[in-house]
RNA sequence: GGCCUGGUAGUUCAGUUGGUUAGAAUGCCAGCCUGUCACGCUGGAGGUCGUCGGUUCGAACCCGAUCCAGGUCGCCA
């Protein structure tokens, strides 16, 4: 075995100031270029780069494993730090090299697969299967160090304000509602399961009856689900209670976090408090209830203007009990064709919509897809409705409310992109409030929580929750930035009869809620403070501090959209012992 | 489960109307080279065109099925 060489500094921070330094470096080779008679090579840890150099006069066993020397050999060099005689302005340490005295290979490396540079446009399943090389890539560490500090300054700012740390279990009772929960078969109880948390939301509510007052935890989290671009099977929430708070309490709370982490990670400074909006609002401007308010494009809705016109798709909708609304493109009259609202339609058809209605506002007059239903005297009061002028375009979604929203929330958010609207330095965050607590599920024919079963209803509300379900508000708060739900949470249910007749109305049996939430119900007769809390997706605010599109770029070792883990090859198939043990057998078919 | 996009050298890609031995760049290997830094020069190796089947005298190309990857809808209290 080679000897280590005891590192003095590490690449990255050497400066011109430190010529005529003896130094000691370990890292990897990113670059070797043999000129002969002098070799250059680039050594590389996690802090940069810095060229080193083999001069002629070494020795000859040095020079000869110098030559050998290929990227991503692993390696230790001794040398002098010295100024260079033509200087690279491209690189960080572009001033100096070192003048290598004496070398260490610690180990070779085959050709990789992948390059280990940022710009390297490589297929994801190979930058995945082959993460650790990967990982090498500044960026990705970059990544992950500001992972790390988003983490250190979550875990001071909250105990400045006295939350209390406290990991709540991984092995838990599986939940009724809900995302799939990931299970996990007991060997002692055979034909008994634990579940992994979707959420450790029970637990961090049985802390504050157990008198912790504010409770904090990064915790990891699991669902079953399919996977996005920001979702995975596995992920991080800063998860947080408090106690004797209402959502004021709450909201100002996260406000300073929020602040602090822009502040300390960023060096950006953010205005508090952050606009509040309610769902109703969110919906009715934005078509979304995390709206990106970085541009406008706000909705209208001119099922009134319409509503007795014989153009049926409009009419037919507002009768239905739907609505009919729009969004005015500003000076997209010429920037989209016939051929891409076309295109723009066939992408809407995913969320429901038969079809976009459109007037192009021009010099020459109104075209419009629907045009001899109107005349030119009723296109003007449409346009007024809209703001709209000449060179504007109006998209017109005419469907159920849900699918009119949907919609169009999804074309403001897609032209802004198209329209390079979207700046990723500029963060918006606000807050939306007044969630219904219930949606009326269609396919098991009851309601269910839209948040969860232990959010407390709007008490101005509470008459309504048997008589009018679908009309109660929820003490519930999301945080959005620039589109992104970053969190959510809500004021608890703390008494015990609230909490069961919120079970009641969400068609819970006597039985299941005896088998699930005993516990918790049992809990309550025991005295417990008001309290309330929020769960941010950790993975997410560090994607968007880093403007990436993908949480994967956040994670060290992500799973695929299979979930799978394609260095390790999870999940993996287990012997029959193991089997045996756990009293499972695998289906056969 | 549905829809969309993609799969050709280690990697990123091109590949005409279906027609000779499937190309480029980069990487890799060998030789030369004392100030390179995307080093340079010379030479070389490298391919199950995702897989299976069909059409055809002939398929990377057309057809069918299937697998894989990503995006998205459903789903995600």
């Amino acid at each position: 075995m080679t000897n280590i060489l005891k590192r003095t500094k590490m690449c990255g921070e050497l400066k011109i100031a430190d010529a005529g330094e003896k130094v000691v470096l370990n890292g990897w080779i990113q670059k070797a270029r043999d000129l002969g008679g002098l070799i250059f090579a680039d050594l590389r840890d996690k802090t940069g780069l810095i060229q080193i150099v083999f001069k002629d006069d070494l020795p000859e066993d040095i020079l000869k494993m110098a030559e050998s020397l290929r990227s991503e050999f692993v390696v230790g060099v001794t040398g002098t730090v010295g100024e260079r005689e033509s200087k690279n302005p491209d690189m960080e340490t572009g001033d100096i090299e070192i003048i290598v005295e004496s070398l260490t290979i610690y180990s070779k490396a085959e050709t990789p697969p992948i390059y280990v540079k940022d710009d390297d446009q490589v297929d994801e399943n190979l930058r995945l299967k082959y993460r650790y090389l990967d990982l090498r890539k500044p960026k990705m560490q970059k990544n992950l160090v500001l992972r790390a500090k988003v983490a250190k300054v979550t875990r001071d700012y909250y105990d400045e304000n006295g939350f209390t740390e406290v990991e709540t279990p991984v092995l838990m009772k599986p939940t009724p509602e809900g995302a799939r929960d990931y299970l996990v078969p007991s060997r002692i109880h055979e034909g008994n399961f634990y579940a992994l948390p979707q959420s450790p939301q029970l637990y961090k509510q049985l802390l504050m009856a157990g008198g912790t007052d504010r409770y904090i935890q990064i915790a990891r989290c699991f669902r079953d689900e399919d996977l996005r671009a920001d979702r995975q099977p596995e992920f991080t929430q800063v998860d947080l209670e408090m106690s004797f708070v209402d959502e004021d309490d709450v909201i100002s709370m996260q406000e300073g976090y929020l602040k602090r982490i822009f502040k300390e990670v960023m060096d950006t400074e953010i205005e508090t408090p952050f606009p509040r909006i309610s769902y109703k609002e969110a919906m009715d401007r934005y078509g979304s209830d995390k709206p990106d308010i970085r541009f406008g494009f706000e909705l209208t809705d001119i099922s009134d203007m319409v509503k007795d016109t014989e153009f049926k798709v409009f009419s037919g909708a507002v009768a239905d009990g739907g609505s009919v609304r729009g969004i005015n493109i500003e000076g997209g009259a010429d920037k989209f064709s016939r051929k891409n609202i076309d295109k723009l339609t066939d992408e809407c058809k995913a969320y429901g919509a038969k079809g976009l209605a459109w007037i192009k506002i021009t010099d020459e007059g109104i075209n419009s897809s629907f045009s001899k239903f109107f005349d030119e005297e009723e296109f003007k009061k449409m346009a007024d409705a809209f703001n709209g002028k000449s060179g504007d375009l109006i998209l017109i979604a005419a469907d159920k409310n849900s699918v009119v929203y949907d919609t169009l929330g999804f074309l403001r958010r897609e032209l802004a992109g198209r329209l390079g609207m979207l700046d990723d330095s500029e963060y918006k965050l606000l807050w939306v409030v007044d969630f219904p607590l219930l949606e009326y599920d269609e396919e098991s024919g009851r309601y269910n929580a839209k948040h969860h079963p232990f959010t407390s209803p709007n008490l101005d509300d509470l008459d309504k929750l048997e008589s009018a379900p679908g009309e109660v508000r929820a003490r519930a708060y999301d945080i959005v930035l620039n589109g992104v739900e970053l969190g959510g949470g809500s004021i608890r249910i703390h008494d015990r009869d609230l909490q069961a007749r919120m079970f009641k109305v969400l068609g819970l049996s006597d039985e299941e809620i005896k088998n699930k939430f005993d516990f918790l119900l049992e809990a309550f007769k025991y005295g417990v403070p008001p309290h309330g809390g929020l769960a941010y997706g950790l993975d997410r605010l560090v994607m968007l501090l880093l403007h990436e599109s993908s949480i994967r770029e956040t994670i060290a070792f992500p799973k695929n959209q299979a979930a799978e883990c394609p260095v390790s090859n999870a999940p993996g198939v287990v012997s029959e012992e193991q089997l045996n043990e756990l009293g499972l057998l695998i289906r056969e078919d």
